[in-house]
DNA sequence: AAACAGTTCATACTAAAGTACCAAACCACT
DNA sequence: AGTGGTTTGGTACTTTAGTATGAACTGTTT
């Protein structure tokens, strides 16, 4: 957020001081007046490009990020959740297990205790919610 | 693809139009230079915005629309493609056979050659290969 | 009318998935 | 040194999932 209102001011400013020189330059009979409004119009339109960027860009994070808090709030491990991108995957307990290079009794154990904490029946309903939570 | 370049066309006329009326504006005395160069900015500035939204709204269409070809390509049924929407919100095949009014045995039939279409092992595998062919 | 694709359903089977319960080992913290 | 949470893994069991096969019933096309 400070970040923003810094990059916000920085580009204020640089706006005004473009407008100035400009100003002295069509004055000074440096530049012609239609070359500057040619250099307005480009900034400007960049500059309307890059903040449109960085809002759609701030949206599209917000709904695809992974809500870390809630992993926590659901009581997820380290563990449950490596298990859990791998049910997204579409592996098997036993291809889980030689990917973590666990048993698949453990991965099981992971699996209905993941299930419960997500309040699922099936990998597929967990598969559901996970996503309804953007946890994955 | 014609109507963008419709879109474009008078796009620029109006611009073109836009300098050349603020040239005389500003001749004629009707406009101070500063208002121009304001308009001509804040004109530019929303410009840029309007097509920075299009192009990225194009792009996001496409990756979020489904592949209705893919699906014919893939030789998908209309009751195989319900099914699969059903194994998406995770439900059971028992479930889906509730809801779609047939036996759990009909849905076994659909589930089994969807994973032989998809050319998944498993249901979790075959949701993941469908979202990566967009078609759900 | 015959052929065809899609849907429906059943039986019988094998393979996974999931539950319940127990137990040991590990790590961090106090 | 003991507590608590996590990870690991086993056994035994029930439930789903998935395969194979065969069969009947729909529309649609030729």
């Amino acid at each position: 957020m400070r970040k923003t209102i810094i990059v916000f001011g920085l580009l204020i400013l640089g706006l005004l001081l473009l407008f100035q020189l400009s100003k002295y330059a069509v004055i000074s009979g440096d530049l012609d007046s239609e070359v500057v409004i040619a250099i307005i119009a480009i900034v400007f339109f960049f500059v309307g490009v890059y903040l449109n960027k960085k809002s759609l860009h701030k949206q599209k994070v917000a709904s695809e990020d992974i809500n870390h808090k809630k992993i926590k709030d659901l009581d997820i491990s380290k563990r449950e959740y490596e298990v859990l991108l791998g049910i997204s995957e579409g592996l098997s307990n036993k291809e889980i297990g030689e990917k973590l290079f666990v048993s698949e009794s453990t991965i099981k154990t992971h699996v209905s205790n993941l299930l419960s904490k997500l309040n699922a029946k099936r990998r597929t309903q967990a598969l559901q919610i996970a996503k309804d939570f953007n946890i994955i």
